[in-house]
DNA sequence: AATTTAATTTAAGTATGCTTAAATATTATT
DNA sequence: AATAATATTTAAGCATACTTAAATTAAATT
């Protein structure tokens, strides 16, 4: 299958899962930066190839096929994240670039390889699940939204949900890594903004960014 | 540029060096596994990009950016077969067949950090120069095909010029490896072939192979 | 409920990188 | 040197993955 039919099936399980979003051809337009025409001549080609159903003027949904493929892509998207990240210690931004273009170029084969190599890891460097060869993901659940968290409280940092490279840069600059520890000084309500103290240094985060950073709460 | 022009710069370049093929469109044509119309019409459309120089029923040149796309590239290629081989121990056929997919989709700045990963190598797992990042080259001037050795002296293998499966699959099978010693016992000129002790195995290599096989003259 | 706004679809068209078939030029053979 | 064989080029056509513009449908607003 092309670069462009697997990266239409990734925008669609992707805007799926977060569900802010719907799948309707537009919505998959625009993350994809093509027109809604294309969109929508897509979406018919790939009913017809059986990796989605499209009816007109409703939203997109994957078949099992479609979702197989979807993760397929995103397993290698994150197996190259992790494995660059860890031998070239390039930051959360590059490994992202590169692993979108590698993970269409990845036989199933160096999937696994790769895998073996890093110990068949459950988690990329962001902290997002990477599906196992036979298309299962693990599932996330005690983690919350950084937004949904209470004063006072420790955490630690289980996923930095973004591919934008200015909030990975703001990441960098502040010590937000997956796997550290934050403790949340004050939540603002009204402002939706929430102040954590990390590496002694306190920051305040906006909506944008309380709702893609997510946290555990910490054991002790 | 496209993957079909990254390959149809590379195969040119690589039908000059070996000079036993010419670069006229026919022959890149054949190598790349596509009709003599798409090579003379891809010809005539990579002239006009100054990649190469096109005169009707001539030989194809590359001119110097032309030459230096077709080095970038095979810098990719020869450093991920590198990689691969380093983490995966996977097979010199296995390693070609995914560089040839990966080198397309490899940024300049990732070339070089597995480069710095591996060392700077000047040579790659069959022995093949690995260009730097200006496009230069180390040229091998000391070693030489298997066809031109003399009967009872041992040699080092310096280099297993193929892409072919069944020739890898036999040197897996027999020991020929990149840095590995022989002993030629038998130069049978008429029929152009050899035969070599290695592993205490006396093998005998027909022309298509010992032309293919470079060694460089054992200093013991 | 009617109207405005927005999204979606259809239609027509484009660039890339191929194909096959026919025409033309080159190379090899006698 | 003429002819046969081979290579190259031209021409016409196709699939993919896009585009813009116009038409249609759905959703939001008044």
């Amino acid at each position: 299958m092309s670069v462009a039919i697997e990266n239409f099936v990734k925008a669609i399980y992707k805007n799926d899962k977060n569900n802010t979003n719907d799948t309707k051809p537009g919505n998959i337009a625009k993350k994809l930066g093509i027109s809604n025409a294309a969109a929508t001549d897509m979406a018919k080609k790939l009913a017809s190839k059986n990796l989605l159903k499209y009816e007109k003027y409703q939203a997109l949904q994957l078949t099992d096929e479609g979702t197989k493929m979807a993760l397929n892509v995103i397993r290698k998207h994150r197996l190259w994240e992790a494995l660059l990240f860890k031998l070239f210690d390039m930051s959360l931004h590059e490994i992202h670039r590169e692993a979108e273009l590698l993970e269409h170029e990845t036989s199933n084969f160096l999937a696994d390889r790769i895998s073996e190599y890093l110990g068949n890891p459950k988690f990329d460097p962001h902290g997002d699940p990477i599906p196992n060869a036979h298309g299962e993901i693990t599932t996330i659940d005690n983690s919350i939204a950084l937004s949904n968290t209470q004063e006072g409280k420790t955490y630690i940092i289980s996923r930095l949900m973004s591919d934008d490279k200015e909030f990975f840069d703001f990441c960098a600059l502040n010590g937000l890594k997956y796997g550290n520890s934050l403790l949340v000084t004050k939540q603002f309500n009204k402002n939706k903004m929430t102040q954590i103290t990390i590496n002694n240094n306190n920051i305040v985060l906006n909506e944008d960014f309380t709702n893609i950073i997510y946290v555990n709460e910490s054991s002790y």
